[in-house]
DNA sequence: CTCGATCCCTGGACGC
DNA sequence: TGCGTCCAGGGATCGA
């Protein structure tokens, strides 16, 4: 599933595919994911991507004003408005020829001026797209955590250190860090040797360090290889990631732990399915392994 | 504050 | 072959 290396690498490949194009027209499909569809029709066309950024998960389409617009405007808001995409579990964002054929799951196209269109395709529609105004944005945006790329030592330490949860679940919490998701948590703590289980308040201050060393080593390696595709993924020239090779622990139940060839294991921590190596993260105690299925499952 | 449950949704895996 | 069931997961929401 897009997570920040997937996100950064569809942000990176529109930034090169889009910048700067004007937007004619646009047409939308299910609509039961998009705050306002309506917004979108009258507010996009005319008006030019400036601009292609991240955060957390989300991917930002800077748009430009409409000749005219912001004397219409009282506060000039939509002047320098943003259409915000989560690409949830299964969302594609790709330009394409406006004449080739559209794939299945197709909710959004939005026709550009070079005769392309910039489409939105997502099985589970688990994603979320918004037209929203710089104030609406700002609001949109309050209550994420920190990048995890950019997040210092002490600050790192205070988030993960001063709270009672699961090391796991306040990984994955994006008013913790923001972008960080079952793959890269899973990963991270593999590379540190921490149970996802372990709290937060007890891990010591070089397990912090060390955690923190090896969610932005793999963060940083994660985008160079463009992501990890694991069925779905694929990014904005249609090209699925490299990085799911050098997965430790992720969908590795029964295989052998890189380190020590103990069978990685899996179990349900912050509701969610977590590999580890049960004999380099030692779980904490009262943590009592539960007996999974041996099914198998390949997501993305 | 933290947790689990529930819902959203579809496709793929699996059992029969 | 085909049908039913389970499950994946990010996020919102609600109750314990």
């Amino acid at each position: 599933m897009p997570e920040l290396p997937e996100v950064e690498t569809v942000a990176r490949g529109l930034r090169q595919a889009i910048l700067g194009r004007r937007i004619i027209s646009v047409t939308l499909g299910k609509t039961d994911f998009i705050d306002d569809p309506s917004a979108l029709e009258q507010h996009l066309p005319g008006r030019q991507i400036e601009a292609v950024e991240r955060y957390g998960k989300f991917m930002l389409l800077r748009l430009s004003a409409v000749h005219g617009e912001t004397l219409v405007t009282t506060n000039g808001d939509s002047a320098t408005a943003s259409l915000l995409v989560h690409l949830g579990m299964t969302g594609q964002l790709a330009p394409s020829p406006a004449a080739q054929p559209l794939q299945k799951h197709t909710h959004v196209c939005v026709l550009l001026d070079d005769g392309r269109e910039l489409r939105y395709t997502d099985a589970r529609r688990f994603g979320r797209i918004a037209y929203l105004t710089k104030a609406l944005l700002a609001e949109e945006l309050t209550g994420f955590g920190a990048d995890p790329l950019e997040v210092s030592q002490e600050e790192f330490a205070e988030r993960i250190c001063g709270r009672r949860a699961r090391v796991k679940a306040l990984l994955l919490d994006q008013s913790v860090l923001r972008g960080v998701g079952n793959i890269y948590a899973d990963e991270s703590l593999w590379r540190a040797k921490i149970h996802p289980a372990r709290l937060g308040a007890k891990l010591s201050g070089k397990e912090a360090k060390t955690l923190r060393r090896a969610l932005q080593d793999i963060l940083r390696k994660a985008i160079v290889l463009r992501g990890s595709s694991i069925s779905d993924f694929l990014d904005a020239e249609g090209e699925p990631g490299e990085y799911q090779r050098h997965h430790r622990a992720y969908g590795r139940e029964g295989e052998s732990c890189h380190r020590c060839k103990t069978p990685i294991r899996r179990a349900i921590v912050a509701s969610r399915s977590s590999y580890f190596c049960p004999r380099c993260q030692p779980s904490p105690r009262g943590f009592a392994v539960l007996p999974l299925s041996k099914k198998k499952h390949k997501k993305d």
